[in-house]
DNA sequence: ACCTATTTTCGAACATGTTCAATATTGTTT
DNA sequence: AAACAATATTGAACATGTTCGAAAATAGGT
């Protein structure tokens, strides 16, 4: 088991560090087995697809994710501002992969792929995610309408996911409109969701509601 | 010009139906060639990439996308309901590419990607597609605050590339919840609007038009 | 009609993700 | 230790998007 774990492993660091140093489309299945030594065959014997070697990536950039993000927390206890700082965080433990983060997402998105956020196969790493997003909403002494608490972790999570999306388009300097965006967005959920507690918001709210029921099977 | 432009047509078309009837992956340049009599480079001095040909048949769902508009809106002339009949047309073009729809999005996600919705390569589609929520708000009587007005059309596209990214995953028969969430969410749209106009919604609204802001360059 | 430049067409070649049958290695049983 | 079963490993082969240099067709000018 121990030579087996080995060649995984070794697959597995050739395969991220090629990734973090060449990007997604100059990482080819080839440099990686020649890098490892080993045999093409080989690696498809413990990777049955490239893309099963970025859910590696993947999930370490999201233990990067969470790493960051408690170490940022402190001692904040406003949801709008824990969640900027998740937001924030999430930017920076995927900075470095931002400029090959095209060829990633287009292998990320498909729903057939291994590494599509959505998909079945990636449910360990985005529970990773949400999670995130549940610790924003747990440590937070903000008041927050019960049923609309319980979904949030995963709507922030969806925010996150629109988020990382403009950011893989974003050319400015350092990604310098993402984080504005991350920062404007978590502000204005701040100024909102007090208004969530008025009377006439229980309407919407509701249908909001209602809708994810719906989207959700 | 004639004969240079009979070639094209001929790939263009082929290419279209092939999309249609296989799907993208099924769809190759190879039988394109084959089926519309050409080789296979002849192809490519025409298209520089297959996914320009995802191009063409995008271009076209965007025609079908319009007239279904056109023929659908009728004398509504309220917002939410013309926005909802906008989605649910987007919703019926697209209709018969669902099956292979994953790997159209994966073409087309990728902002170095010819038919990436946000790339400049697509700015003609696009503002075809922002063309039909343009005809969304001015067809309507509803009273909208000027400045978001004017955003309106580009943030309800949004929304409704948002709707056609949950509309890839949706695997529900006759994807009845994308159908479901486009009625409920034109029917939030509708209820919230009007709360636009209260006095404490300044805040927010002006915080969300600053963020619009930001974020588009 | 002939020559030249431009446009169009061809098909072989290349790179890369993936598959597969054959071979080697390791582990287990007798 | 020998025989057998399982696990690992290999490298060639395949499909497909794309490139490229050469050949053919066409257009334009004299």
């Amino acid at each position: 088991m121990s030579k087996s774990d080995d060649t995984r492993a070794k697959i597995t660091e050739t395969a991220i560090e090629s990734f973090r140093a060449r990007g997604y489309d100059q990482t080819t299945i080839r440099l990686i087995a020649q890098e490892a030594d080993i045999s093409v065959g080989n690696a498809y014997y413990y990777f049955p697809t490239k893309n099963h070697l970025v859910q590696e990536l993947y999930l370490r950039v999201q233990g990067d994710h969470l790493e960051r993000v408690h170490a940022a927390f402190g001692t904040s206890t406003d949801v709008a501002k824990r969640l900027e700082i998740a937001l924030l965080c999430g930017l920076d433990a995927t900075g470095p992969y931002h400029d090959s983060a095209a060829g990633f997402l287009a292998a990320a998105i498909s729903p057939t792929s291994a590494v599509s956020p959505f998909g079945a196969d990636s449910a360990g790493p985005r529970a990773m995610a949400i999670e995130v997003f549940q610790e924003v909403v747990d440590g937070s002494t903000t008041a927050i309408p019960g049923a609309l608490k319980r979904q949030l972790p995963e709507l922030l999570w969806l925010a996150y996911m629109g988020l990382t999306l403009f950011w893989v388009y974003d050319t400015s300097e350092g990604q310098a409109r993402s984080r504005a965006l991350a920062r404007g967005a978590s502000q204005l959920f701040g100024t909102v969701l007090p208004l969530a507690r008025l009377p006439f918001a229980r309407g919407p709210l509701n249908q909001l509601l209602e809708l994810i029921r719906v989207a959700r099977p």
